[in-house]
DNA sequence: ATCTGAGCAATGGTCTGACAATATAATTTA
DNA sequence: TAAATTATATTGTCAGACCATTGCTCAGAT
């Protein structure tokens, strides 16, 4: 009789699979740390058992992961370098456009995370946060004074990340730069053409600025939620008044 | 004399980076539809002039950034697929690893998106997201009751991306699933050792799935920010009462 | 007609060896 | 000493072969 074994789907890992496995938890647990120089491609093969078109393919995706970093040339190489919000920046970007989310549900994502992102900003921000902050914010005035619309629009960007920056949450910074990435690319520069718009949006700036530089968490939420949900009004006025109908994608 | 040229740094970018360029874009423009077949490596080699190598090589990198999907054999080869979540977790999960995010971060990040999210739900939520978050919550007492504490800890976290999958924001599910994946590797079990604590836990869920169905979104949002909020504090007083010092990494 | 099994064909996976391109190090020369 | 040249170590690319896996075809048995 045969016998009941419950197999599940047998699991056929490809060598360079198995190496990038190794090599990656050799990074991450800190046995291979920041800077350091794995050996050059042939040592590796010849220390793997593996050709080098199969360890090329593992050092490329632990490249494409953002754990290595290869150059060329003599005393070229991989070295291991810290996974930076880059990586999740690309796949957030990949994901949005790939899944065609809308304008909306990506302003609406921002606007979930902006708020409570300003509350650990007027918690936690330093000295050197706030001047980042200001200067962004000038760059806007002085863009929106001169009616230099793609200059504002990126200031105004530029404005946000570095609320979230002084948030030292480096989870929250990522996402919101990844978020951000795809905002600007969708962003219809018409709906600035308005002095008024702009004016309403430095105002709402300088509140929650206040609030941050008051250290008083509550209103600078309060104050951020405010601002973005404003926003999202106006841009689906724009919305409506220019283009008509169907919703933006991005 | 010389000519002042101001040349940048020249880029020189690889032969798979440009064919992977290329064939990503097709993807993402939607020229290369969901399903829809690639040539097989040989022929991507004829008609792109490189060798089969750098094919490889491209196709390996839009395989990492998930968004294409390979099988051997007869009729097998490469075919266009929709870009998870399942990227943005990798990658979030690298970055939380690699960049050594403590637990104490993560946990802060949760907070700030959930009662967002939560809001979003009670706005959104349709009676099969109710049934879901209903069925997990529901694993969630039996694991309680029977003191399984695994089980407890994974429904837990189910029952939470299940509330945030009802606010039917694609980024923030992908978010919240990619923070609550590191969340449970560096899950304390003991620290739920105690019923109390569990029977907070559970009283809490009822309260905002209770505003959840009536609909209300302040209320869902205002419950969910005190639930994990308390929940934080709860993993700070066990990880003082336990291995007393030093902040917890991932 | 239908099932079965052996072989065939198409595709990705892996290996080998070579050469090209590049960037640094070492050496020579002014 | 400084600049130019040469040498060398490293990745980038290629070509070709063979292996492994999978699905298809078709002859033969039932």
């Amino acid at each position: 009789m045969n016998a009941k074994l419950d197999i599940t789907q047998v699991n056929v890992p490809k060598a360079a699979d198995v190496l990038a496995g190794i090599l990656r938890e050799k990074i991450l647990t800190g046995d291979l740390d920041e800077g350091m120089q794995l050996p050059n491609e042939r040592d590796l093969g010849d220390q793997s058992g593996l050709s080098r078109a199969s360890v090329r393919e593992a050092l490329r995706i632990l490249e494409g992961e953002g754990l290595i970093a290869t150059r060329v040339g003599r005393s070229g190489g991989s070295a291991v370098v810290r996974p930076s919000s880059a990586t999740i920046e690309r796949s957030v970007g990949i994901f949005i456009r790939g899944q065609r989310i809308r304008l909306d549900a990506v302003l609406e994502t921002r606007a979930a995370i902006e708020p409570p992102s300003a509350r650990f900003a007027a918690l936690h921000r330093t000295d050197a946060d706030l001047e980042e902050i200001f200067n962004s914010h000038a760059k806007l005035e002085q863009a929106s004074a001169a009616g230099d619309i793609p200059a504002y629009v990126r200031a105004n960007l530029d404005w946000h990340v570095q609320v979230v920056r002084a948030s030292h949450n480096e989870l929250l910074i990522a996402f919101i730069a990844a978020v951000s990435q795809s905002v600007y690319v969708a962003t219809d520069l018409d709906g600035f053409n308005s002095v008024e718009v702009r004016n309403s949006v430095i105002k709402a700036h300088r509140r929650v600025m206040d609030s941050i530089v008051a250290g008083d968490g509550d209103a600078a939420a309060r104050r951020m939620d405010r601002h973005v949900a404003a926003y999202i009004t106006d841009v689906k006025q724009t919305q409506t008044n220019h283009d008509g109908s169907e919703p933006k994608e991005i």
